[in-house]
DNA sequence: CGCAGCCTTGAGATTACTCAATCAATGTGG
DNA sequence: CCACATTGATTGAGTAATCTCAAGGCTGCG
């Protein structure tokens, strides 16, 4: 039996060692983004076709690769098909912003087509590989598959609501709730892909990557992390966290979950 | 002569009187979304009847009026036709966040239709008047004119890329990078729409609700409006503000003009 | 003239930052 | 199998920035 996303998504979760074995090409089976797709509306024939023409090779990459910089010209988008990925945008004063966070099956570069160059580097955080989706196959599911193409506005505004829950977030939050916030909007995220429920997730950034994500250096971070410890709030083991007491951790950090739905009453 | 998007835009910005003067309805003329779309991209006929069928009725509204809170459940999307709005978010602290800040030819509600509930409170800065328009005509434009389809989603992707944007100063910058990409943003976003190029901007904005912008206190505001005008690099007037400085503006928030394009190129 | 809203300024408290040293975990080579 | 190097996490001490609280000033308006 030919691996399916959900397949995928475990296996990046559990298992990021560097050196991915052997998987098929998605060509194998269907493509990332009707996976994707797939798991968000049921789609007609019609639909699958525009959707599979769309197919370009895989790429992989490995942990800490860098696989475009900003200000590179782009023609694609990708999907995520296993592993880690986060986005960045080097300060001048030598910090760093890491603006997203990818895991599979999520799509990368999205904001950019609208732009003629990238505005961030995009970074692997564990080995893994991406599906390149031209920018021009947009076109073609504009064209001729309308629910398609509002689905993906549909994505693009979540990924918005997300932006300005992190805004209101880390211009104002403590330390604690930054961090506090970042595992919430993690855990909320990987359960919807992988179903896991109790609570735990699996966390190869580093502190200072952490610091990166929600604004704060790497000794703050470590400050925060153990603060939450001793409050009884998380548990951290070696690559892991459990969240320990969700209403504290909600509350502190006044965390929506956006990832529960979606609503498509206005699709055509 | 019936007035033109860019005459409502001008009256706005240089007029924000509490009470307007009677204006003639967007009926008589066009639909204020139909204004602001044909500012980017040349219609066709049929493009034009889609949009224009989706004509409803403009609202007015005062100072400090909520327009809509958390939680309401909606139906709509706004044009703004006049005046200035903002979308904020109360922390339960007390504080609050300013999400956006529109002026006339913005879309208003866009990252909520993908979900059931605002997830924000919209608010009159100086008086004005908003255009409704219909969630579900969406579904016509994505059905019937897919150049316009993509057209919202390219709008949609750039609020994002600049919220990214927002999120890196943000969360890591002085209070005087704070201020001063705000202004910038206001007037990369005012220029491309009024047309005056002299670097003076209209700021309705109180300093506590530019303190809730960019998260600081009024008090912090105020410190870092006076430190920018001592430096030489901005100067105020009652509601004005002079870019003195654009070069140093500029390099000490690392501000990017979003607002200068928008490539096409992949649409169908 | 007096009130109200907004802005400014001061002083002390809080919070995160910087710099630096130490500790822990992991991996490598002899 | 163990010394050693490397990377990441922790802890301490002092610094810098913003916040809070509070008082006072300016401006526009009834």
């Amino acid at each position: 039996m030919s691996p399916t996303l959900s397949d995928f998504e475990a296996r990046a979760t559990r298992d990021p060692a560097p050196a991915p074995a052997k998987r098929p090409s998605v060509a194998d089976n269907q493509s990332c983004l009707v996976a994707k797709v797939s798991q968000l509306i049921d789609m007609s024939d019609l639909e699958l076709s525009a959707l599979s023409q769309l197919q370009t090779e895989e790429r992989s990459f490995a942990r800490d690769e860098v696989l475009f910089s900003v200000g590179d010209h782009h023609q694609d988008l990708y999907i995520v098909q296993e592993g880690w990925l986060f986005n960045a945008i080097d300060a001048p004063d030598g910090r760093r912003q890491i603006v997203n966070i990818y895991h599979p099956g999520d799509i990368i570069g999205f904001p950019d087509i609208a732009l003629s160059t990238r505005t961030t580097d995009l970074v692997g955080v564990t080995a893994g590989s991406i599906c390149p989706f031209p920018k021009s196959g947009l076109g073609t599911i504009f064209r001729e598959a309308p629910r398609l193409a509002a689905l993906l506005l549909s994505i693009a505004l979540r990924e918005e609501t997300v932006l300005i829950d992190r805004l209101r977030v880390f211009s104002r939050s403590s330390a604690q709730a930054r961090v506090a916030y970042l595992f919430l909007e993690l855990n909320a995220r990987l359960r919807c892909t992988t179903g896991s429920d109790d609570n735990t997730l699996y966390m190869p950034l580093n502190q200072h990557e952490i610091g990166d994500s929600v604004g704060l250096t790497n000794v703050s971070v470590s400050r925060a992390v153990t603060a939450l410890e001793e409050r009884g709030l998380i548990a951290t083991a070696s690559r892991e966290v459990r969240l320990l007491d969700m209403k504290a951790l909600i509350e502190m950090c006044d965390f929506e979950d956006r990832y529960a739905q979606v609503v498509t009453d206005w699709f055509p």
